[in-house]
DNA sequence: AACCGCGTTGCGGGAACCCGCAAGATCTCT
DNA sequence: AGAGATCTTGCGGGTTCCCGCAACGCGGTT
């Protein structure tokens, strides 16, 4: 059995590996990749179907490697690791990962114990594990209400890149006043009113940006590639 | 010689813990905390002088440490180890540090060898080092024009918030005509208007954050860290 | 079919924002 | 001290934003 192991940061990676080695005896071969477009490179070349992911690396995520890869191959197992459990990551993954697809999400804080049973359970039993820290996000973000939905999230990734209401209603194929309602939801859920009871009136829009950040619903590199995809529809309506 | 490290990654204390042995045989003695408050207890209760700082970790980050630690004993010597090269750390890194105190900024992603330089530099020898990396984002930030000034950074933070001019104007003791020169120079300098050769207007208060977010002007953590500020701002006004 | 609940859409208005213009205030240099 | 550059401040108006109100569409109930 071989594994491939993309990951940028020099520590991480050989106590990764050294991790595998012991979790894993049926390892004959471990593989290196120190970035997310390395990582594609590597497994198209080797046909491995055993990854572990790092979440944040520079020139290309682990998100987007993950889309390719499973495009290429869509049995891979994939056990994501990563230094943070954000939401954004996690809704990320939901969306590239294929039906029937094993994978793993584990944080870097974990114990070595808890990777190794990760490791054992994604890659060899094709298990889909994920950290109990992280599916705590699922249900109840850190707002009052509940977890947005999949328009809400959509509409606020372009607030966040600082579109203004009639653009987004362009791109996301709504009314103006449907993208002001699901502003006004976002506004509830993400708490920005809440803070109302002092007589502080707040800038909504990039209030509401503000709490999404803090609370661990979208992050910076969902900016950063948020930004590429609306370059990319951009282009594509002359 | 007696050397506090105050670091909250595992992996990192230790190879941290490693590399210092290495550089520095005088030491006879390192001493582990693994946040802030933590370290900062440390500081006070052994009375050591030299300390390796990591920047990011939870409860207390390394800035607020080293306040405490140097209104403490100005004549600490403090190397900070971080993984980011973020402008809001070097701002808030100057802010704290006293007048004629030896420092030190080292990205951990420089070489053993660097950081074993750096260790000695600022631990033993009392020089200020910081990581050329690092430094390059004095002169020029990733935007078209220049570096944001004290006051601007100020109304950039408050921006941040969600603060409304009138309240910035408030905050900052400036009219509010006057807050409004300061964004508009932000915008200019974060490059919001630049995109403009399309068709596209954007909600530039919005951008101005991303912007800032995306070329590491400000952090999250900043982010935090001004909220608490504002909060005790608004306390302490009636 | 009539009814009800819920999400969508348009309209309208008050508030905040962005910013050009011009009058002062402040700083700097000779 | 005087001239010129830069900064601050107020005013005014065009935009965008926020959101209440009400009409409409659509699916499910009785």
């Amino acid at each position: 059995m071989k594994v491939l192991i993309v990951e940028d940061d020099q520590f991480h990676a050989t106590y990764l590996h050294d991790a595998l080695a012991e979790a894993l005896p049926e390892v004959t071969e471990i593989l290196h990749a120190a970035d997310g477009s390395e990582g594609e490179a590597a497994a198209r070349l080797t046909g491995i179907d055993a990854i572990v992911m790092d979440l944040q690396m520079t020139h290309r995520n682990g998100i987007e490697a993950a889309r390719t890869i499973w495009a290429e191959r869509p049995q891979s197992r994939i056990l994501f690791w990563s230094n943070y459990a954000d939401d954004a990551y996690l809704r990320g993954i939901a969306q590239v990962v294929p039906e029937d697809s094993a994978y793993g999400y584990v944080l870097k804080t974990a114990s070595r114990a808890r990777l190794k049973l990760a490791l054992r359970a994604v890659l060899l039993e094709g298990q889909i594990m994920v950290d109990r820290e992280i599916h705590r996000l699922q249900r109840r973000s850190a707002s009052p209400r509940g977890r947005l939905d999949e328009s809400e999230f959509d509409v606020l990734v372009d607030l966040a890149l600082g579109l203004q209401d009639k653009l987004i209603a362009e791109r996301r194929g709504m009314s103006l006043r449907t993208v002001q309602n699901r502003l006004l939801s976002l506004y509830e859920k993400l708490g920005v009113a809440s803070g109302t009871d002092e007589a502080l009136t707040l800038n909504k829009r990039v209030r509401a940006l503000n709490r999404a950040l803090v609370t661990h619903t979208i992050n910076i590199e969902t900016l950063e590639a948020a930004q590429r995809d609306l370059d990319n529809w951009l282009a594509s309506r002359n």
